[in-house]
DNA sequence: CAGTGAGCGAGCTTCCGCTTGACTT
């Protein structure tokens, strides 16, 4: 039995550290939080100090028992768990219900897994800092609190099952402002103008491109300076010569990796966590959820090695890189490949390619910078005072451009300029051809999963743990959906001056498109209304940022968690009370218009099940008749006439086998209603026009495949198929859906076999069933 | 996950942070 248990969060980390220690050393993960509030309740009593109610999560029982165990066997038991809030609450919590000794545990940390880091530690050991605690314990509280008391508000005022949270409701509020803007923003449209002039140097033919700084509001004032320039000389006024220098970016952090893995590789955040995760646990790199931009001395070290070895020591610049991210931890390093002699790795094609970008920013960011010398050249016009300008930009020293480019968000960027050709002051330009081109001004773009958390690390809003899982969360609440616009064809003007002509062109382009934003619903839109209403502290932008200044008190000792608690309570509480009971219900109602033919009133609000249309006043004696809304249409753009074609359904198309068929709109989709059997109509029907004709085709269509659909079925038993799915061969019984192991032949299975299977995975533990909800 | 398809209120929803779970022999 070893001598000294020690204690990590993750078991990849557990594993690296135990191969520097020896054998007197256990180590050992406690898999993140062993401990948290119940699940179901409060779990905090807000009579008596809020005294909270911590329960060891079902999962991690077994790890305590484990760890009890050993714990109890050590002569010492090392708490190594991150050196940050969580991390020391971790401890805390390990310390509390493992039982452990005071005299026979330490609390050590360490920023980087190196046999010295390590050794320090070990010499460098503390105990556990309760105020760091008491930090967390409030974060922890006050996220609980706002989380659960809130929610119901919404519940009781909007729709059931909806959420609410600190953090979340924050992030919806910055998408439906977003959106607010770009609806709100008016498009106007401009002339830029262009020059192409022709060069001769020795015989030698180029071309030098130049632009007009001023732009012109109108066609008219584009057309005047046109005008002007027929038959005007141009001339080169200044040359001016700049030298630039470009800067790498620092290392990856969580945020800045899923920012350009989504640039660059076109990769969601949570496909970026998934793969970073495989690349660490396979020792790859280091660990993937930091907001750290630091680089240990030994990376340091290794980077510099690599780039003189490969690319000389002119391209080496030791840079030591400092967060400025608000409310950081930095309790790990920066993201980057653990060996950098290690350019290229083995693995799926997503690890490989990820590694990459990881191994190119690392080095990148302690290169050299880029030098360049940037060229400004003066084009007067003899007959106005306007000048055209020409850039140009010649690369002096590649620096860490040599293997690697930050991306940009920015859409449309202006075309790199390159090496201009040799010129003189004084030098005629003779014009080839001018444009004037219609622009027109963009509105800002709309935030994609990427750019949603920069902005949220920016206000210092999540974790670098909790990114991920938050954009999925109100992508599942239906707070925001992630969607893709074709765009519309749009024209626009060219008139050109050439030959001492001008000439009027319309050309067209493509706008608007979208690909992968994230769009509020109605929900959000409604519940973002609801909760700025009532709630306005807590959706403000600088609510967090307010908090963890009081956590920082508590974490120096200056204030005590639950005074601070308390304060925040009182009021928050008495308003949750407030609104729940004097607010109205919150439904976005909005009148229509009336049906033609009965005067009764058309409305659109969110109802129990989502937005819908309603037929007839709730107060009336009639009861009002209900419809959802269809997929695409909104409480904004939903028209009276699409709010009266909703109420045609279900809609009689006639008899098929002697039973009536009727056509309907779902929850998924449009449909085809007959012997009380569901077929899906196809996109491109429409529900208003489908006939018995094409209701036939689509029975039968769906008929034919779920014959194909049936491998095997058993006359003594006429309950138990073989079917083939979605996801390959299956079995069913009743209403029961059985996977076939791997290795066994759908075709060759008997009724015998199917029933030992069903029962073997009747006898599985039902885990896999807690993910089937919605 | 394996096909879902209503009703407009009787009973469950929910938070943010840490971390990766495993069913044989």
């Amino acid at each position: 039995m070893a001598k000294n248990l020690v204690i990590v969060e993750s078991p990849a980390k557990a594993k690296t550290i135990e191969r520097f220690l020896g054998k007197d050393f256990t180590v050992k993960s406690s898999f993140g939080h062993v401990r948290d509030l119940s699940k179901k309740q409060l779990g905090v009593d807000v009579d008596k100090g809020f005294k909270p109610n911590y329960i060891i999560s079902e999962d991690k029982k077994k790890v305590i028992a484990e760890l009890k165990k050993l714990a109890k066997d050590a002569e010492m038991v090392w708490l190594a768990t991150d050196e940050d809030r969580e991390g020391e609450a971790i401890s805390w919590h390990l310390f509390e219900t493992l039982k452990l000794e005071k005299d026979r545990t330490k609390r050590i940390v360490f920023h980087e897994i190196t046999k010295k880091a390590i050794d320090d530690a070990i010499n460098n050991y503390r105990s556990i800092d309760l105020n760091l605690v008491d930090a967390q314990q409030a974060r922890r509280v006050l996220d609980r609190l706002v989380g659960f008391e809130l929610s119901p508000v919404l519940w009781r005022k909007v729709k059931p099952a909806l959420s609410a949270g600190r953090v979340q409701s924050v992030a919806v509020r910055l998408i439906v402002e977003r959106e607010d803007e770009v609806k709100n923003f008016k498009v106007t449209s401009y002339y830029r103008v262009t020059a192409d002039f022709k060069i001769e140097n020795n015989g030698k033919v180029s071309e030098l491109k130049a632009e007009l700084p001023s732009r012109f509001k109108t066609k008219e004032e584009a057309v005047e300076f046109l005008n002007t320039c027929i038959g005007a000389e141009f001339s080169v006024n200044a040359i001016e010569k700049k030298p630039a220098v470009k800067k790498p970016a620092p290392p990856f952090t969580t945020s800045t990796l899923q920012q350009e893995a989504s640039r660059k590789l076109g990769y969601s955040v949570s496909k970026t966590m998934l793969v970073a995760q495989q690349l660490y646990e396979s020792g790859k790199i280091t660990y993937m959820r930091t907001d750290s931009v630091n680089l240990s001395d030994l990376a340091l070290g290794m980077a510099k090695k690599e780039i003189t070895d490969n690319f000389g020591e002119e391209y080496h610049q030791s840079r030591k890189y400092s967060t400025t991210t608000k409310g950081a931890q930095e309790a790990h390093e920066a993201i980057r490949p653990s060996y950098l002699n290690q350019h290229e790795i083995s693995g799926t094609s997503d690890q490989k390619r990820m590694y990459s970008l990881i191994w190119k920013r690392t080095i990148a960011s302690q290169m050299s910078n880029a030098r360049m010398e940037r060229t400004t050249v003066n084009i007067g016009i003899s007959k106005t005072s306007k000048k055209f300008v020409a850039k140009g930009e010649v690369l002096i020293f590649d620096g860490f451009l040599k293997v690697y480019l930050e991306s940009t968000d920015e859409a449309d960027q202006q075309a790199k300029s390159g090496v201009l050709p040799p010129l003189k002051e004084g030098q005629k330009l003779p014009l080839v051809k001018m444009d004037a081109t219609e622009r027109f001004t963009q509105p800002p773009v709309r935030y994609n999963e990427a750019s949603l958390v920069k902005k949220m690390e920016e206000l210092g809003i999540g974790r670098p743990s909790t990114y991920a899982p938050t954009i999925s969360t109100i992508q599942k609440r239906e707070y925001v959906l992630k969607e893709d616009r074709p765009g519309t064809i749009r024209d626009f003007n060219l008139i050109t001056l050439k030959d001492k002509e001008i000439s009027h062109t319309v050309k067209n382009e493509k706008t608007g498109q979208v690909k992968g934003k994230l769009i509020p619903t109605d929900i959000g839109n409604i519940v973002n209304q609801f909760l700025i209403k009532h709630f306005v502290n807590i959706m403000d932008y600088n609510f967090t940022a307010k908090v963890e200044k009081e956590f920082d008190e508590i974490a120096l000792g200056q204030k005590a968690w639950n005074k601070m608690i308390e304060a925040f309570y009182k009021p928050f509480h008495k308003r949750v009370e407030t609104t729940i009971e004097k607010s109205e219900k919150f439904s976005g109602e909005k009148l229509l218009g009336q049906e033609p033919e009965n005067g009764k009133n058309i409305f659109v609000k969110i109802g129990r099940f989502g937005p819908m249309v309603q037929m007839g006043d709730t107060e009336s004696e009639e009861k009002p008749r209900f419809a959802g809304l269809k997929k695409g249409q909104t409480l904004e753009n939903i028209t009276l006439q699409d709010a009266l074609d909703l109420f045609k359904f279900p809609r009689s198309v006639g008899n098929y086998e002697d039973e009536e068929m009727t056509v309907s709109i779902g929850r998924f989709g449009p449909y085809v209603k007959h012997k009380s059997k569901f077929y899906s109509l196809a996109k491109t029907d429409d529900p208003l026009t489908v006939d018995d004709a094409r209701a036939i085709i689509i029975i039968e269509e769906k008929r034919k495949k779920d014959r194909e659909k049936v491998i095997k079925k058993f006359d003594e038993n006429q309950e138990v198929q073989v079917l083939k799915g979605r996801w390959g061969p299956y079995i069913s019984i009743g209403k029961k859906n059985i996977k076939i192991p791997k290795g066994t032949e759908p075709e060759k299975l008997s009724l015998e076999d199917c029933l030992k299977i069903a029962e073997e995975a009747d006898k599985k533990p039902t885990k896999a069933r807690r993910a089937k909800k919605k």
